[in-house]
RNA sequence: GGCGGCGUAGCCAAGUGGCUAAGGCAGAGGUCUGCAAAACCUUUAUUCAUCGGUUCGAUUCCGAUCGCCGCCUCCA
């Protein structure tokens, strides 16, 4: 029984769909302005892992992630490298995938930008304004807060102690504001320069919010079932798309909203003024491998915050080995038939622990663990010759139901040995065998130059390439 | 000023009103091995920021203090 907390009731919850067995997920995605940094790809982490279990769990699943590709810093840069938006977020959207791809992260199903969505946009502002919940003022269009009353209900944020409080950050008088808190659905074009739209609500372009609103709505219906994002985007973000399509349609609109905690580097927020602010791509030229970065950035569950730092990235590489590698030696070795019990019990204990983990609240730090407990017993099991054909099978297939979530076994790639080197390894096994081991170091070193190791086991030798 | 989260071994950390405080990395000793590598075994927190309180019993609940992080700004 999957369980997390939701904002939106501020409760662990039993995970139920709307509809039986189907899931409709909106992960509120990226902002190409940039390449994105490790806090951003902890996100993307996090809701592939969401995506993959409850796939595990046998849903299926529409998951759609947004890409923001206009506001106010793409239209700055832009403007600034004398490209277009498209031109200019072209290339941040390209690194995105690739991003992706490297960290494992699955495409989602459906990728819905911005740009493309001004039409679902500027129908979802009409109805808001039918329905007395959006006004004009000048060229652009607010969002009435007043006229929605359960506004505040995700964020629970106190509006009156807040203010109050002498906070320096209300709105000034800059915009012709009915209410400080009101927020731009419409921003009525300014400049013939910037980019713009020409709609039936006039020239102009969509605020942030009514984003994600609209392209939500158009993919998962009114009422769907998770909406997740980074914690930094319940308010105003979610609040204010909470507002507009409720307001618009005077039905719920997410049921679950998931948040995830942000990362601080080195017990410190990042920021690019304290010099501790990494891109992927960053972490990626120091030489560690994007699985082993996925797997730190899922090692601690979402709901906590994780503290990034080299050394324990360096710990994530070393584990991440140890897991492949016993993979790789299970799967190599050669077993007599028959069925190990006691194996069996270690198999099913592993798949309890793991799926006991993953269903109370994501916590992936006890999946992991139920992992790391397998690989310690199955390791000693195969040193024993304790495991026989069936477990091998069983045990395999296991590996691949907790991979299908986690991702962190690459696809071993058959890797074709060149005959000269496949000929020296064969030649190191006769020196050995001859006991001429000065030959037989020789040979090792030759090999290691080609960037070939070579672990000998008590069947012969295994061989990895770096 | 309002609101929320966190502080567990050298590092990253899970967790719970009372059984042996997960797991990983690093460290120490050992088994295996021609040497290695890998793997395995043993070991590493009488203690969970500090000080009080509630309780038969608290790391877990309450209060205070110190430190860190976040939201209240179109940042994941």
């Amino acid at each position: 029984m999957l369980r997390f907390h939701n904002t939106l009731t501020g409760q662990i919850e039993e995970f139920r769909p709307l509809t039986e067995g189907e899931v409709r997920l909106y992960y509120c995605g990226p902002t190409v302005w940039d390449y994105g940094h490790i806090g951003n790809f902890r996100s993307a982490i996090l809701t592939d892992i969401l995506c993959r279990y409850l796939r595990f769990k046998g849903y299926t699943l529409t998951h759609v992630m947004n890409i923001t590709d206009v506001e106010d810093r793409i239209i700055a840069l832009s403007q600034k490298n004398n490209v277009t938006i498209d031109e200019y977020t072209a290339k941040y959207i390209e690194a995105l995938w690739e991003d992706f791809d490297a960290l494992g992260c699955a495409r989602p199903d459906i990728v819905p930008r911005a740009t493309r969505h001004i039409t679902e946009m500027v129908s979802l502002i009409e109805r808001l304004e039918e329905r007395g919940h959006a006004y004009r003022s000048d060229d652009s269009i607010y969002y009435r807060i007043n006229s929605f009353p359960d506004y505040g209900k995700l964020s629970k944020i106190n509006f009156a102690g807040n203010i109050a409080g002498g906070s320096e950050r209300v709105d000034t008088d800059k915009y012709d504001k009915e209410d400080a808190r009101d927020f731009a659905l419409w921003k009525g074009a300014e400049s013939p320069d910037e980019p713009a739209w020409d709609t039936s609500l006039g020239r102009g372009r969509p605020g942030w919010h009514i984003e994600c609103s609209a392209m939500s709505m158009k993919y998962l219906g009114e009422t769907f079932d998770i909406h997740a994002g980074g914690i930094d985007l319940v308010f105003p973000h979610h609040e204010n798309e909470i507002a507009q399509s409720e307001g618009a349609t005077g039905k719920l609109f997410a049921r679950y909203w998931i948040h995830y905690e942000h990362l601080k580097v080195e017990g410190e927020s990042m920021s690019k003024s304290k010099g501790n602010y990494y891109t992927f791509r960053d972490v990626a030229a120091r030489g560690f491998s994007p699985v082993a970065v996925r797997y730190y950035l899922l090692s601690v569950p979402y709901s906590k915050q994780l503290n990034f730092t080299f050394d324990a990235l360096r710990g994530a590489e070393k584990s991440v080995t140890g897991l492949r590698d016993f993979r790789s030696r299970l799967k190599e070795a050669r077993v007599e038939p028959g069925a190990n019990p006691r194996l069996q019990e270690t198999a099913a204990r592993a798949l309890k622990d793991f799926e006991a983990g993953l269903d109370d609240d994501l916590n992936t730090s006890i999946a992991l663990a139920a992992l790391h407990n397998l690989a310690r017993e199955v390791n000693t099991a195969l040193a024993d010759h304790a495991v026989l054909e069936e477990n091998k099978q069983e045990l395999l297939a296991l590996l691949d139901r907790f991979n299908s979530v986690l991702n962190i076994f690459d696809d071993e790639q058959p890797q074709m040995l060149d005959r000269e080197i496949q000929s020296l390894i064969v030649e190191r096994q006769e020196a050995r065998r001859r006991r001429d081991f000065a030959r037989a170091d020789e040979i090792r070193q030759q090999l290691a130059a080609h960037g070939i190791t070579l672990e000998d086991t008590k069947d012969g030798v295994r061989w990895k390439r770096r």
